[in-house]
DNA sequence: CCAATCACTACATGGTTATGTAGTTTTTTG
DNA sequence: CAAAAAACTACATAACCATGTAGTGATTGG
């Protein structure tokens, strides 16, 4: 980024945040920066949604507690003006269901509110420099979130047969043709499909393929 | 955290990395801070695996290209030794694949090898309290994968009431049970069932099932 | 109001399934 | 090698399922 002050290269935000003291504060904070200039600043979301400013800026920093529409929310419909927006969520909310709510919407930051002046700054130009500013306390959620992602459980101690099977009664055959697909009878397909049922403790075909697809033992092709 | 300067209060970090002047510049860099104490330094996983030191540290700094095992492998490794390690990644690598990698066995943390001196102080503090730093630019990956995850997909025109069919179904009910459940007949159900199958286009209540789960229609409840 | 659509009921029927029971062959284990 | 376990086959049968067809009442849209 050069350095010749030109408005055309200084980074626009945007700030939508109801306490009338912080709005400012981070209005004094950022237009003390050299290379960000404050477009407007609105107490909520509505309003900023009837500005011309939302398509002309780079950055929104966006409360999550706000009057009328919910900064979780707001986040899509800015995105929908402007989709080249990058919206930093700035809360007091460090609860996961707000924080992947927002960045699910489309929030590509998460500060929380207590963030100090240069960390501000600093937030900002990462956000322009596509970054994703985060308070790490935050990281840690979305981190810990990866990590609790369902891994394939264990097989329940179905046979490799069994697997086949299930997978194809997945796939909507009858015992009979599941039979000629694997060259057994019907009766010896019937046999498998007995212990399927008791090691998954179920008694139908049904109950079976949800029970294999939840438990990972069999997977759907892509439809 | 008191300022009282005694061992058992600092942060006990071991940092293990094959470039030998990266490794003793960031031991400076840690030592120089009254609150932080580097432990040891290894330039491979194997040697640290067999040291004492990390059964008795708080965070490891690690490299992923290493000789021998690489970091990403070692994070499992180091966490099966000490389940309360936190472990931050230090790369050159910015694929999604080894942040994810990391990150799924176990790293709290991902920054970029040219982190500055005060940044990778803040990060070792930030971890120690809990938090995950990194770097921006990871985060920003990280918060796109989020982003990426299969949504509910479409509901294919099922209506409430054939929804509900199919969970019961997938629950393993007959029609007849099914009818019990949701007051109608046992041909109301069937109405229902063939309702499904169109919308679906399937011809069992197995592949109903297997459909229903994979594109999100019905989900199972915790087993 | 009338026509179309949806939700539900009813009847029919051949095919399929789930389960009980028992025997034979193959594989594994001590 | 012998015994045990697993894999497969076979028979039986009541219950269930999938599908064709048709009718009624309620709701919706023109």
């Amino acid at each position: 980024m050069e350095e010749n002050g030109q408005e055309s290269e200084l980074i626009r935000v945007v700030i939508v945040e109801d306490n009338q003291y912080i709005r400012e504060g981070w209005e004094t904070i950022l237009d003390s920066d050299s290379q960000i200039v404050v477009k407007s600043v609105f107490r909520d979301c509505e309003s900023a949604l009837e500005s011309d400013d939302i398509e002309w800026c780079d950055i929104i920093l966006l409360d999550i507690q706000l009057p009328g529409i919910m900064g979780t929310e707001g986040v899509e419909k800015f995105l929908e003006i402007n989709p080249s927006l990058s919206i930093i969520m700035i809360s007091v909310m460090e609860d996961s269901q707000h924080i992947f709510e927002a960045l699910q919407n489309g929030a590509i930051g998460y500060l929380i509110k207590k963030v100090g002046p240069d960390e501000l700054i600093q937030a900002v130009k990462d956000a322009y420099e596509g970054g994703s500013p985060m308070s790490p306390i935050i990281a840690r959620k979305v981190i810990a979130s990866m990590q609790t992602q369902p891994k394939k459980k264990e097989k329940l101690d179905l046979t490799d047969r069994e697997q086949e099977v299930l997978r194809l009664l997945a796939e909507g055959n009858s015992y009979s043709a599941i039979a000629e697909e694997i060259y057994l009878s019907v009766d010896g397909v019937g046999y498998h499909i007995r212990n399927i049922y008791r090691k998954l403790q179920v008694n139908s075909k049904a109950e079976a393929v949800a029970k294999g697809l939840a438990n990972g033992l069999i997977k759907m092709a892509e439809s």
